[in-house]
DNA sequence: GTAATATATGATTATAATTGAATATAATCA
DNA sequence: TGATTATATTCAATTATAATCATATATTAC
């Protein structure tokens, strides 16, 4: 994969807050659209970008498409990890977003109630 | 210093080639362009981009800009070492500007002369 | 089967980034 | 001093990116 496209899927902030709650565990679209507050064809490009240049990969549970990090390329370029695990956070976005996601899995409700508003963020 | 400035900084062909060149020393404005074969205007905003988000930094000797590492911000963020050094030679330009710099090096010759086109690339 | 839902995509607009040519600035050289 | 040179900046044109709204597709639930 290319340096280059993989440099400018990490250079928009939306796509490192996705790449941030999703270092945890899998998320379907709808949990990110959620937890990011960003409309639905935004969360699905941006995903798309990040799959594009390899980053992240899905597959699909019934209706839902879960997205995580292809750890393929993550091996090929390890700096990745750097970037989510020691500098995303210091965005402050960043950490409203990871704490909306520990407050969602803590409730133990599903992705269906959580896109209901069950839980008030 | 904010981490999209640094990767926006970070996603582009013609800026990693200046990191690539610039990883075994300093370079003046007016190398940085013949070595690259990019024209002036061209050379002098990428480095302002490369300088505005701290990855690099300059220091003037008589008529002369040179530009550098900031290692301040290399420290801060040691994901930039590992593009520049692991990564960025995998990009074919690069290949052919690091030839070019070495071949300059090795011939001992001066700036202006490098200007003047009396290393033959 | 039909209705509802999750996701992707097309079309459009808005915004930002990149480029080349020309010009401005500041230092040097003669 | 005036001419030259290295670098930065402005302007206009182009291109790339992002956001939004509407619609298409595919799956599930009834």
């Amino acid at each position: 994969m290319d340096l280059i496209q993989v440099m400018k899927a990490l250079s928009d902030e939306t796509r490192i807050r996705i790449l941030n709650i999703l270092k945890d565990g899998d998320l379907c679209v709808c949990e990110i659209e959620v937890l990011l507050d960003i409309n639905q064809s935004n969360a699905s490009r941006h995903l798309n970008k990040l799959t594009n240049a390899k980053i992240l990969d899905n597959y699909k549970v019934a209706k839902y498409v879960y997205y995580r990090f292809n750890e393929k390329l993550i091996n090929e370029y390890p700096f990745i990890s750097e970037i989510v695990k020691d500098h995303a956070m210091k965005l402050n976005q960043c950490q409203i977003d990871y704490a909306r996601l520990q407050k969602y899995k803590c409730s133990g409700l599903s992705c269906d109630d959580l896109k209901e508003g069950k839980i008030s963020f």
